[in-house]
DNA sequence: TTGGAATGTCAACAAGGCTGACATAAAATG
DNA sequence: CATTTTATGTCAGCCTTGTTGACATTCCAA
């Protein structure tokens, strides 16, 4: 579509299996450096990428509801639960009951847990900063495109929702 | 450290904290689309993503050893072999042992394991397909860009080794 | 011949997914 | 008011896939 004046040939030719597959490798070994820096992190402080996630949701979108979390991370809720009691423990996370709907626990970090996240994002934003800064703004703007044509239909909702937040 | 970009000039307005919030969870969803159709297929057949990585590697480096699987892998070679050897007792995997160096052993997948990798593949390049034609060549280039710039270095050497085979 | 490299295997453990069952409190509904 | 549904927590147990440590085998190379 973005290439109707190129001849058919030439414009398809980023669509071979070749040119796919490569793609899947890329994704495969850029998630991995994506991951690499805050899981050095999280293994001196004895936690995991799943208290990383929370902890990153939770700071995006204070209050939110255990529900609302596992939503959006995708597991069920005794294997979130058994992440949010050691954040909790931890002094890394507070709960509110609902104000409205006294069921709900409402998620907040502590500074603690705020300190964590910071510690967490910024080793993270750094690589992409990195990353960003050499690829220049128009191949950002590619990358995120293509991203967002990745994601599961539901997942892209979730994620243009936090975007507006 | 928050916005010590935005007096850099519009230039630089992708490469503000919230510009590299938003791709941060623009890869955590769209890995998980990314995985999403191969987990499917996989957990069918019983098999894990573990079992993906390794078939598509030797897939494409037919003849490899399992030290240079390990290294590209990233896992121990007990984590490897664990599922190396379902994968030979299940007739996906066949294991040659070296002719210089009889100590080695390469890895080759049967016609029964190039199905199975066939069909993941197929799933995961429908959807990375789908993706590219969506966003269009120009962005698939930043894209490109983008995650090679994103991998560790020696990952980048492993990934660009594998495109010149 | 001996040291070290490549590989395999056994055992044990942990993180973090999962399911199922059950408890509680509160909201919603009839 | 009684019942059902919803939100959450918790316990027990299972699976995959990562880890470490120990030990055996095979075989190249000094």
């Amino acid at each position: 579509m973005q290439n109707q004046n190129r001849t058919m040939g030439e414009a398809l030719l980023y669509l071979t299996d070749e040119q796919l597959r490569q793609g899947i490798e890329a994704m495969f070994f850029a998630y991995r450096g994506f991951t690499a820096d805050p899981d050095r992190i999280l293994e001196e402080k004895g936690y995991g990428r799943a208290h990383h996630r929370a902890v990153h949701f939770i700071n995006c979108a204070p209050g939110t509801t255990v529900n609302n979390l596992l939503k959006i991370l995708g597991v069920t809720k005794q294997s979130l639960n058994r992440v949010l009691r050691t954040l909790i423990e931890d002094g890394l996370v507070v709960v509110h009951v609902g104000q409205q709907d006294k069921r709900e626990r409402n998620l907040f970090l502590t500074d603690k847990g705020r300190a964590l996240e910071q510690q967490l994002s910024d080793a993270q934003r750094n690589r992409m900063r990195a990353a960003y800064r050499h690829a220049g703004p128009d191949a950002v703007a590619g990358f995120r495109t293509v991203l967002e044509a990745m994601m599961d239909p539901e997942m892209r909702r979730a994620y243009l929702g936090l975007r507006q937040e």
